[in-house]
DNA sequence: TCCAGACCTGTTAGCGTTAACATAGCGACA
DNA sequence: TGTCGCTATGTTAACGCTAACAGGTCTGGA
């Protein structure tokens, strides 16, 4: 009937104090246990670890970075979470802090600059070890901010622009070029544009300037366009795809912001018998997993999310490790076209 | 050309001190500002945001929380991102406390309860306002973390067990014989089923029970069954629901633990003209919006997802701004049947 | 026998901020 | 005119931990 005589009363935060009174060595030693560092004698490590576990002690890890001046904590910025691109990059930056000391902390911002501007100060307000951002358009006191932080910051997803310090991403406008090509190759003609209505969306506008900006080198120019804000993505696809066609009936190829959009798309040819890729051709962007369940698939262009998310993880460990490499590192992935089943892949006459 | 006489060299991490010296009033005085707390005269207000500004400060947090022993963070810990179920719930949680001070603070479990407890056990160590945390079962150790705490624990998504502290969720059990109730009403006799192999998820698992046992009390059992596990949920939809109709060819229902998997065995079924809901129906579970695009609508079960997340992130607000709620708030929502076109509505005979 | 050096443990002084209290200035009122 | 009571500011002492240094003990080699 005895209990672990465990002090019942003060229900105060325990502290080093109290392991270091259960176990009969100083704060230090206790500290020196649970983080691993230094020499401590077998016996004592035991005693120390025994008491901690006991009185269920966990370290506080606010008191701890003030006085190491280390935060073992890296900003993520991204501007969604519900969009499935993001989720995979962190899945990404997991994979190699995973290895680390370090963890992630994530920041949403809705694409609104204010929103991005606000969460950056308060990551920044805990000094991180590093910021990883989605973007290369900031507001000039985000810009200000990072470039004073004093620590790695890796830009990501983009490469078409300027970087405060690092970036790993890709082309949008060349992204959006080879697909055109690939369009213009394939003999198409009377090209539709379906996308969101994003004016803040950077990186879809710069696949769309690429991809314009290609098809005028071939004589060629967006022949109509419809976009679309909030709903499920896929039942908007649809709904989008209805209208574009019956405006104007001889698109002979659709272009889409996302795969999400695209699939919608795609299922409602195959609804109406519209033969795919020979009357119509269909293309999306990003290469999302789920696609690979649709009854035809979906031509796409992967963004290299996974990829990207562990470079710039990399980059913040690296630099972490090593505080002395100065860094300003810009990584350029290649996007890969799929053809798909909804692209031909007839080549130029 | 002057330049503002920014101090250019020292590039150390600036403190309250910095903006007092520019400003020429005390740190406390800087701090009082920044934070809007005390009586400021509007002059000195004035000064010190302009220093501040100018200077780029940013309040370290770090020190101000040790200092105050206040943490405006509050803990998520969540099994997975790549489950659009989760992200939903954050959706609610950020709703709510966005008109608060506190901020979310995501960890990842990927349904391993070792990583579970490491996680939670790094959380803590951060002193957060409370804790998020998805599910019941939990390891011992960190059945003890959370019970040690002294801060507002919320356990969401589930409430068929026993809470740490308060829970907010629906009854999976509930939701598993609701189901099977509507499967036998309309007149299904051959009921097939379709999950994850996951041993650990065990809200999945409960709404198997559920089911299994409101179709013995109909007299009925699962006549076949079907797992899989990684790979694009769509696609090993089609997969499986091939695999289960070519080994049990008569079954008149198939039940999918998750809708994922249900639209993609709803696609074999258009695809191979299989006559549903006649022949056979169909339902999932969770009520994914995604799903609104596809040709028919799948029967699924609403797991009111962002409202936990509201009520959840509004225990833990309200607790925080007022301490002495002594809590343990118990709130079961009720998860809502969608017919779709796939479960026929046929009542008792 | 003595000392270098490895090993183990303790002491002291912050880290940057805020709570709590102290003080200065100033007008008002009996 | 003295004192109360307000506003505006400053001073001091933590918050819980770790870096840096200071011993003290023990070993082995000269």
């Amino acid at each position: 009937m005895t209990q672990t005589p465990i002090r019942p009363i003060p229900k105060r935060p325990l502290t080093l104090r109290d392991v270091s009174e259960v176990s009969g060595v100083s704060e230090m030693t206790v500290s020196r246990v649970l983080r691993n560092r230094g020499d401590v004698s077998e016996t004592t490590r035991e005693k120390v670890l025994v008491a901690a576990r006991e009185l269920g002690y966990v370290p506080n890890k606010i008191a701890g970075s003030l006085a190491s001046s280390r935060v073992n904590l890296v900003a993520v910025i991204i501007p969604s979470l519900s969009n499935m691109v993001f989720p995979e990059v962190m899945t990404g930056i997991s994979e190699i802090l995973d290895d680390t000391e370090l963890q992630p902390v994530v920041g949403v911002t809705h694409y609104k600059p204010e929103r991005e501007e606000a969460v950056l100060y308060e990551m920044l307000s805990w000094r991180p070890s590093g910021v990883i951002i989605a973007g290369l358009e900031h507001t000039e006191a985000a810009k200000a901010m990072l470039g004073a932080a004093g620590i790695p910051i890796v830009e990501i997803m983009d490469t078409d622009g300027d970087a405060v310090d690092a970036a790993v991403g890709i082309s949008h406008r060349r992204a959006g070029r080879k697909m055109a090509q690939a369009i213009v190759d394939a003999g198409y003609k009377k090209i539709g544009f379906l996308g969101t209505k994003m004016p803040l969306d950077h990186r879809a506008r710069k696949r769309f300037e690429g991809f314009t900006e290609a098809l005028a080198k071939a004589g060629l120019e967006v022949a109509d366009q419809e976009f679309y804000s909030g709903g499920s993505a896929l039942a908007k696809g649809r709904e989008m795809t209805e209208t574009i066609l019956s405006r104007t009936p001889d698109l002979d190829f659709l272009y889409y912001s996302n795969d999400m959009i695209g699939a919608g798309g795609l299922l409602y040819c195959l609804d109406n018998n519209i033969d795919v890729p020979g009357q119509i051709g269909l293309a999306g962007f990003n290469g999302i997993e789920f696609l690979d369940g649709l009854p035809r698939q979906l031509a796409t262009m992967d963004a290299c999310r996974v990829e990207i998310g562990r470079a710039a993880a990399q980059i913040i460990a690296d630099r972490s490790a090593n505080p002395e490499t100065a860094g300003k590192e810009l990584i350029t992935l290649e996007p890969s076209l799929d053809f798909g089943d909804t692209l031909k892949r007839i080549k130029k006459i």
